[in-house]
RNA sequence: GCGGAUAUGGUGGAAUGGCAGACACGUCGGCUUCAGGUGCCGAUGGUAGCAAUACCGUGCAGGUUCAAGUCCUGUUAUCCGCACCA
């Protein structure tokens, strides 16, 4: 009897659709368990393989806690706002509605394919009006509460994307859609403060079971540095130079200031500028650069002095000259600088390039050479000489600025406010409108969802302005709060907006006055298991907390952090060894796979490929193995024998199999737990047969790998639904053999192996040694130093 | 520059400080087959040996331990993230 995947596979797809097998039922009074994956961005191309291991891995969990008796809920969406399809839409004339429909639709039939055992009663679209009109909400209660906030700053611009993007969209100085060289740009665009929660941020990641090192990048994503904020006045002016620094204790060894060229100390004073030219050369040239060479010449420092402003050391009343360089950024801290060339290698290279005095306040390094940034005994420093640490120097230092008036402790971060705009089409229009009287007014609640007006010509405009802009009906507007004629924000939410809270609206989906009832939230949230990629943990995962902490403290959510515990699954490469793209060739179609082998096959593939959090190409071959596997137990039903319980010879191997696949699931250890399955098949054949209580178990546990297969074979052999039944158990106690095989050493090496009770004492062990035939001549006439006996596993003997 | 991860056979990868290489792929040999991109059986880290067996072996160099892939110190390479962050 051959296994025909194709029809059992979809047999059973449409059972599990027409029955709801896998509905979450919110309030049910088993255990809840919500378990998450980034829902996909429906793109053209289809799915790719990376989003078949991506879920293939909670899913696993989902149907085990299923069968464990729990209340799962395990639901998909679709994050449909976005550039790309934009870009399509533009490219072939079909509208970004259709061609998102249409995405949808084909990613759809291909998730159903692969069989995941989501609730398809639950999925949420993002640019669904009944959604996005929560997502305008959440925004207006953000302004509500003063986080949002309109700045003309320099912004990250990316030329052929043509538009604005957030510092978490242009890591690497690169756009994250297109990959262009970013620019800078002066333009006034939104702002959503998320630097306000930089702090709940990062102290939240002490509540959470995320990863090791995804606590970490967001750490330093965040990048909180403890310091203090001084003044210096400027000898020709009214007027403190404000700076910041993490070294106040180096304050005796300031030899000059720098500014940023953006900085606007320059323009105030631009009168009384003596070579006011040369600054504004210079500002100009350094505008012209891109980011990479910004970030890539960084040995080269450049810089001008400025004529006509000196700065006076707070400590010392010593005068100092004031530079601009472009090594000093206006987007962090006051974008002013002390430098102290002695103990800051930045500072060092451009005092050695511009001639300027080095003098040593800490000793322990040799200053002629290099920049000496490590402790040391403070010298030349008034009140700080003779601390030999750096913490009470600036325990001392802070004291003594506080005392003057002159400075203070305070903190940084790296982290930037986020720039919350597209000046495109396809997007949740920002609810604001522009009134000439009123300013800035908000959309009224009762007023959303603001609609995205439908467009003939999405093209960008040139001018930077959204096509929005183009259509009148969209733009002209009443204000909403004194009546005269206003025009409405056409900018629209960047991408991230609708991903940023799409978990909890899973929670109660069809809410229409609210994002999600309480009572849905309370009984969902936390997420108790978010799996996602590692590509998300400084752009979605900090945006998602960054909204549930503010809707946390408006009293919209009831849980501090959105994810009890979050995970990150490896990248499955090309064949080749390479991460897989259209460009390279190298791209395996999970449809492709499906037809050819089966979804069940390609589910336990990417999950035995290797280490689920690490990177493995793809292998052709290994998925035959995989397919071979599977056979192999369709085909058991050839060898079944009647038996209600284990038999002897498969006992001890089935329990310790169901335990181990049992904790390698919670584990993530995918691969270890279909490599213990695979051996216990193997034991099968050895044995020749299996009984109906044995494979019912290997088949249960089997069943979140192979769900397709698994329900057809306790369909045939027992009748019944196998995704009803529960988990089978195991028998600690059982999981041991009578005797086991340990392994006698002398002197660390294994020179015998000898069968013994497994519960034998570790002098038992000993003396059994001792007696045995070939350890026996081997210690005779020689010295035992030492004996160990570590029960179950080995004897080592000592002898000299 | 800073931070992180990784390094084990021909390949993907297993190993609470306790027999390194589970499991799988590949390869070789055999059986089944008209045939095989099927199925089954056996072998498979390296060196030497007909063999039993011996020695070597987890990037490199040390150390701790009865015992180290695993712990400690140093070092190299690769990958990833951040990056003139004051």
């Amino acid at each position: 009897m051959k296994y025909d995947f194709s029809a059992i596979e979809q047999k059973w797809q449409k059972y599990w659709a027409e029955h709801d097998s896998f509905k979450a039922v919110t309030g049910s009074p088993k255990p809840k368990f919500y378990a998450l994956v980034e829902f996909p961005y429906p793109s053209g191309s289809g799915m790719h393989v990376g989003h078949i291991k991506a879920y293939s891995g909670l899913e696993v969990v989902s149907r085990k806690k299923r069968l464990q008796g729990y209340n799962v809920l395990f639901p998909i969406g679709f994050d449909a706002y976005g550039l790309p399809t934009e870009n399509t839409a533009i490219k072939t004339g079909v509208h970004p509605r259709q061609v998102t429909d249409n995405n949808i639709a084909k990613f759809t039939s291909q998730l159903k394919k692969v069989g995941f055992s989501f609730d398809w009663s639950r999925v949420v679209d993002t640019t669904e009006e009944d959604y996005y009109k929560w997502t305008q909400w959440i925004f207006l209660k953000m302004f509500e509460n003063g986080l949002v906030f309109r700045d003309k700053t320099l912004v990250n611009y990316c030329p052929s994307c043509k538009v604005v993007l957030s510092n978490e969209d242009s890591q690497g100085g690169k756009c994250d859609i297109c990959h262009s060289n970013i620019v800078q740009k002066d333009k006034e665009v939104w702002y959503l403060r998320i630097t306000e929660y930089a702090d709940k941020l990062l102290q939240g990641l002490d509540e959470v079971d995320f990863l090791p090192n995804i606590k970490l990048q967001q750490e330093n994503w965040i990048g909180k540095s403890v310091g203090a904020f001084v003044e210096f006045s400027i000898k020709e002016q009214d007027e403190k130079l404000r700076i910041y620094t993490t070294r106040p204790d180096t304050l005796y060894g300031v030899t000059f200031m720098v500014i940023a060229p953006e900085h606007p100390i320059i323009e105030k004073y631009r009168d009384s500028i003596a070579n006011i030219d040369a600054l504004d050369k210079y500002k100009e040239e350094c505008s012209l650069k891109s980011e990479f060479e910004r970030t890539q010449l960084v040995k080269d420092k450049t810089g001008v002095k400025i004529e006509g402003l000196t700065a006076i050391n707070p400590l010392t009343g010593k005068e100092i000259p004031v530079y601009v360089a472009d090594y000093v950024m206006m987007g962090y801290g006051t974008g002013a600088i002390m430098a102290v060339p002695a103990h800051d290698t930045r500072d060092y290279d451009f005092a050695k390039k511009f001639g300027i005095d080095i003098i040593e306040v800490i000793k322990g390094g040799d200053i002629e050479k290099e920049a000496y940034t490590g402790d040391g005994e403070m010298v030349n420093s008034g009140e700080l000489n003779g601390i030999t640490n750096k913490k009470d120097a600036i325990a001392k230092v802070l004291e003594v600025l506080k005392a003057k008036g002159v400075g203070e402790a305070g903190v940084q971060f790296k982290m930037k406010d986020w720039a919350f705009n597209r000046q495109r089409y396809w997007g949740e229009p920002i609810p604001i409108v522009h009134c000439p009287e009123c300013g800035i007014v908000p959309v009224p609640y009762e007023e959303l969802p603001l609609r995205l007006p439908p467009v003939e010509n999405f093209q960008p405009g040139t001018d930077g302005e959204s096509p929005l802009a183009r259509i009148d009906d969209f733009v002209n507007c009443k204000c909403p709060k004194c009546g005269h004629d206003a025009k409405r924000e056409t900018d629209t939410m960047p991408q991230w907006a609708g991903s940023s809270w799409y978990f909890l609206r899973y929670c109660d989906p069809n809410n229409d006055s609210a994002l999600a009832s309480k009572e849905a939230l309370d009984y969902w949230m936390p997420v108790d298991w978010y799996n996602g990629g590692m590509e998300h943990v400084t752009r979605h995962l900090i945006y998602s907390r960054f909204w549930h902490k503010f809707l946390y403290d408006i009293d919209a959510v009831t849980s501090s952090e959105p994810y009890a515990k979050r995970t990150a699954q490896g990248l499955i490469l090309g064949p080749d060894g390479v991460k897989m793209s259209k460009s390279r060739g190298n791209v395996v179609d999970p449809n492709d796979v499906v037809d050819e082998y089966g979804a069940d096959v390609l589910r336990v593939y990417v999950l035995f490929m290797g280490d689920y959090e690490q990177a493995a190409p793809w292998s052709e071959n290994s998925l035959k193995g995989c397919k071979r596997f599977l056979d192999r137990i369709w085909n058991m039903q050839d060898i079944l024998t009647d038996g209600d319980e284990f038999s002897k010879e498969l006992s001890a191997p089935l329990h310790r199999t169901i335990k181990k696949v049992s904790e390698d699931i919670e584990a993530l250890k995918f691969n270890t737990a279909i490599a213990s399955m695979m051996a216990f098949v193997n034991a099968v054949y050895e044995k020749g047969s299996i009984n109906k209580a044995e494979l019912k178990a290997l088949i249960t546990i089997l069943n979140p790998f192979a769900p397709h297969m698994t329900e057809e074979m306790y369909s045939n052999i027992f009748g019944g639904i196998l995704s009803e039944q529960a988990w089978a158990e195991y028998d600690e106690a059982l999981c041991i053999e009578e005797t086991v095989e340990v392994v006698v050493q002398l002197n660390g090496k294994v020179r015998a192996k000898m069968n013994i009770p497994a519960d034998m004492s570790q002098d038992d062990m000993i003396k059994t040694a001792l007696e045995n035939e070939t350890i026996k001549p081997m210690v005779e006439g020689k010295t035992i130093v030492k004996s160990i006996a570590v029960p179950k596993k080995l004897v080592n003997l000592v002898v000299k």
